[in-house]
DNA sequence: CAAAACAATGGAGTGCAGTCAATGGTTTCG
DNA sequence: CGAAACCATTGACTGCACTCCATTGTTTTG
């Protein structure tokens, strides 16, 4: 598919799929048969491009997750210690759930603390 | 205390804090008795500062963060639907730890594949 | 009291993650 | 075919969240 359907699919817009793809998050074929100039992406590319948005809005940074990324695919850890690197992003998302829930408490209360008043609030005025 | 022992007790650096106090996230006060210069912080801006630093990394932006804190403090709204607000950021922590626990499972299961292949090399270079 | 340590202010600078605009090709469709 | 819709590239620009620097003033301490 090209970069407007795959858009369309993801909800990403197609300078953020370009952005992602000159950052190597990911790649495009060149279209066969017309004129070489238009990206061609395959059927795997939104439910990659959806584990990416998961992972950036868990906090991982892009660069990470192109480390990530290109591990998956090739095996090959490049110039890192890949476990060293695992290890510190499942700590660093153990973290993000951590600090979400304890914020998500503080929420809910804030937020309880409002509905009895509002609630009475509305039926005062249906009466 | 002053700004030292605070940056100290939470690990934010001095002009992190003075930035988040001209975000109105804090406040100090001025220092009584010696001249009018140094900022005076309360026993409550560690505990402050870390429910800060969790929002923060939870993804919530210092903006957001203002006006939860302002409304926990006045319970006045100012001029947004307060329900309304922290219905969206509650979905948006919410959605935040669900992305991170998909995240989180494709970390383990990346390193968990890592683990047999590694020990067996280690095994293999002490013997 | 002098030096060292600490703090304030203003303003510039950084890194990240996009986003936009201008210009110019390519496809599709009525 | 020709207009409308789609796409590419380059490079500048934006917003956010800090971070750094230079200068100047204040406190502490040996």
């Amino acid at each position: 598919m090209r970069i407007g359907a795959l858009s369309a699919l993801t909800g990403l817009s197609r300078d953020t799929i370009r952005f992602y793809e000159r950052q190597g998050l990911i790649a495009s074929a060149a279209a066969t048969g017309k004129a070489n100039t238009y990206r061609h992406y395959g059927d795997d590319l939104p439910e990659r491009l959806r584990m990416i948005t998961d992972a950036r809005s868990a906090g991982m940074s892009v660069a990470d997750l192109k480390l990530l990324l290109t591990f998956m695919e090739s095996g090959d850890p490049g110039a890192i210690n890949i476990n060293e690197f695992l290890d510190q992003r499942i700590s660093q998302v153990e973290d993000t759930i951590r600090q979400s829930r304890k914020l998500l408490k503080t929420l809910k209360l804030t937020r309880a603390a409002l509905v009895v008043p509002m609630d009475a609030y509305s039926e005062d005025e249906n009466r």
